[in-house]
DNA sequence: GCTTGACTTGAACATATGTAACGTTCAATA
DNA sequence: TATTGAACGTTACATATGTTCAAGTCAAGC
C-alpha cells in the first residue's frame, strides 16, 4: 500500500515536496512520514535539511515586526529610500550570509515569473543567489550580471542551480588599462548586458567598505598598498567597484576607466535598486551609499540601522 | 546587556518575531534564544507554537511538485480550470483543516494589501479564514460574506483577529418563507454586500454533498427528512446552499428562494472564484460544481484529484 | 579483477523539543 | 483580607531530532 506511494514518486524533489508537507504543514514526525514513505528516518531527516539549505522549504515570518518597523520607518524617512529590511541583530553571527538569506525571502517574495534580476559583486550578493537558485529556476527567473569578472558569479550559481537562463558580461571585471576598457565598453556582447541589466526588474548590489580586509582588496582587483591614497582622496566605500566619498559622490579616479560595468550615476536613476549590507564596519559605506541615493531600497541588520539612524540624527 | 533587548521588546508580537527568526532562520536551538532574551526556554517554545498556529510563521514549499504537479495539470485540462492547487494525501488526516491551511497559503501569495476576500460558508472556508486573520489584518486585506448567516462567520473570525475591515450580509443564511427573503434582498443593505462580494479580488467558497452527515443538514438549515426528496430531484450538493445535479445545473426549488447569498449563476462570470473541498464523500458534488463552472481554481487533496481524474476518463 | 574515492546508508549516541504536573506570582474581586 | 483564576516558571520525563562514524555501494580508472 504505502510502498505504492514511494514508488511512485520518481524524482528526488517530489519527494521533499511531499515530506515537507508533511512534516511542516501536518506536523507529523520524521518517524510517521519515514513509514509512511518507506523511508529511514535519517533520509527524511537529511532531505528535510536539504530542502531548508536550497531554498525550497522557506520560512517566512508574517508580522510587522519581522524586522523592526520602527528602524524601518525611520530610515525610510531619513534616508528617502522606498523601503528598508532589517533584520534583527545576532552577535557573532554569520552576517552576509544571515543578510544574503534576507534578500532572498525579500526577492522570493516579489519575483514573478519571467522576471529578470540583476545582480552586483561581494559576498553577500553571492549568497543570496545562491538561496534563491532553486526558486528562481522554478519560476523562470533571469540572472544578468552587472559587471565583468564572470568567474565571480560562476561559483555561487554552481552550487545552486540557475536554469539555463543566465547572462553575464564576458568581461573581466578590472582590466590593465583604459584603453582595453574602452574597446570592451564599445562591444555590443558587452553593451548589451548591461542594458540589459539596468533594464532588469531588480538590481541587487552590495557595498564595500574601504580597508586592508574588504572585499575589494581581498580579491585582488585593489593592492593594498592602493588602499590609503584612495582614502586620502575621501573614498569611503564602493559599489561595483566603484569609489565614492562620504557624501556619495562617485570619485574621479582613473581607476575607474578600466572598471567593466554599470555606472553608480545609472543606478542612482533606478527605483529598483535593492542593496544589502550590514556590519559597523560598513557604516560610513553604505550611509555614503544611501545619500548619493545608489540604491533605494535598503536590507541590512537590526545593529547598522540603528547606527544609520544615529548618523542621520547627528548631522541635522 | 540581554536584559535591554528583551525590555526594548514591548509587544508580544515583536518578541515572537524576533524568536522565530533566531529558530527559523539563524538556526538557534530554542535554549539559545532564551538565554539571548532572558526567557524560559518553555515560553520560546510557546512563542513558536503560537505563532505556527496563528499563522505569524508559515512554512512555504518552493517546488514544482509542491501538489502533484500531474494531478493539477490533470484537473486544469480536464475541467477547464484556471487553476489547481493539489496537497499531498494523508489517510485519516483531518481534512478540512489540511485544505484550510493550503487555502490560506494560496491566498497569503497572492493577496496584496488592501484586497478584498469574499467567503462563503462551512468547515473549509472557516478554517482558511481563521488561519488567514492574522497576516489579512497585517496587509489591511478586507474581508466580504457572500452569504447571510452572520453567526457563522463570526465563529471563524474572533480566533483570528480579523481586523476592522470586515462586512457581514446583515441576514440570516435561510429564511422561513420567500417573501422574507424578496424583502431582505431588495435591502440596499444586503444587496450593496452582495455586489461587494461578486466584485471582490478572490470568492472562496467550499462544496457540500448531500447526505445525513453533511454540513448543510448537520447546521440545520435542511431537515434530515428533506435530503431524501433532494436527492430524488437529482441534488448531489450544493454549493452557498444552493444545490445543483450531477451536471452542474442549478435545481429549481422552491428551498432557494429562502436562501440570502449570492446566485451561483453569477460566481460562474467570475474567473476568480477558489473552491476548496476534498475527501471523496464530496467526489460527485465537486464534479458537478466543476461542470457548472462555478469555480476556475480548485484546491482539493490528492486522492480527490486523482478520483476526479479517474471520473473524468470514465465519462469521456 | 582490483583499487580508489565519492557517495549513500544505518546504528548509536548526544541534544533538543514537547508535555504534563505542580508551584509561584500577581492582580482582580468578593 | 482572603480567594480565585490566569499567566508564567520549574522540574522531570518521554520523544523527536541532529550528528557522528563505521560499513556498504557503486562507478571510474588502472
Amino acid at each position: 500500500m504505502n510502498e505504492h506511494v514511494a514508488d511512485a514518486v520518481d524524482s528526488e524533489e517530489e519527494l521533499l515536496a511531499r515530506v515537507a508537507w508533511y512534516y511542516y504543514h501536518d506536523g507529523l514526525t520524521q518517524n510517521e512520514i519515514g513509514d509512511r514513505l518507506n523511508l529511514n528516518r535519517i533520509k527524511v531527516s537529511r532531505l528535510l535539511e536539504a530542502g531548508r539549505r536550497t531554498g525550497v522549504i522557506d520560512v517566512k515570518i508574517n508580522s510587522r515586526y519581522q524586522g523592526c518597523l520602527l528602524l524601518e520607518e525611520g530610515l525610510r524617512a531619513r534616508y528617502g529610500l522606498g523601503e528598508a529590511y532589517v533584520i534583527p541583530a545576532l552577535p557573532g553571527g554569520q552576517e552576509s550570509e544571515r543578510l544574503g538569506q534576507a534578500a532572498a525571502q525579500f526577492l522570493m517574495q516579489r519575483l514573478r515569473p519571467g522576471d529578470l534580476l540583476a545582480a552586483g559583486w561581494g559576498a553577500t550578493v553571492s549568497s543570496t543567489i545562491q538561496k534563491l537558485g532553486h526558486v528562481a529556476n522554478e519560476r523562470g527567473i533571469g540572472l544578468v550580471s552587472m559587471t565583468g569578472g564572470v568567474s565571480t558569479y560562476v561559483d555561487g550559481m554552481r552550487a545552486a542551480n540557475w536554469g539555463s537562463n543566465v547572462h553575464l558580461v564576458p568581461a573581466p571585471l578590472v582590466v590593465r588599462n583604459p584603453e582595453i576598457a574602452k574597446f570592451l565598453l564599445a562591444e555590443p556582447a558587452v553593451t548589451n548586458l548591461l542594458d540589459m541589466a539596468l533594464d532588469a526588474t531588480y538590481q541587487l548590489v552590495g557595498i564595500g567598505e574601504l580597508g586592508q580586509s574588504s572585499t575589494v582588496v581581498r580579491s585582488g582587483h585593489i593592492s593594498p598598498d592602493e588602499v590609503e591614497p584612495l582614502r586620502r582622496k575621501g573614498a569611503v566605500g564602493d559599489m561595483l567597484c566603484r569609489f565614492f566619498n562620504r557624501d556619495g559622490t562617485v570619485l574621479d579616479l582613473p581607476f575607474h576607466e578600466r572598471v567593466i560595468g554599470v555606472q553608480l550615476e545609472a543606478l542612482a536613476q533606478s527605483s529598483k535598486v535593492i542593496a544589502v549590507a550590514g556590519g559597523l564596519g560598513k557604516l560610513a559605506a553604505i550611509r555614503a551609499a544611501l545619500l548619493g541615493r545608489f540604491a533605494s531600497i535598503l536590507i541590512t541588520d537590526e545593529t547598522t540601522a540603528e547606527a544609520l539612524l544615529a548618523a542621520a540624527e547627528e548631522d541635522k
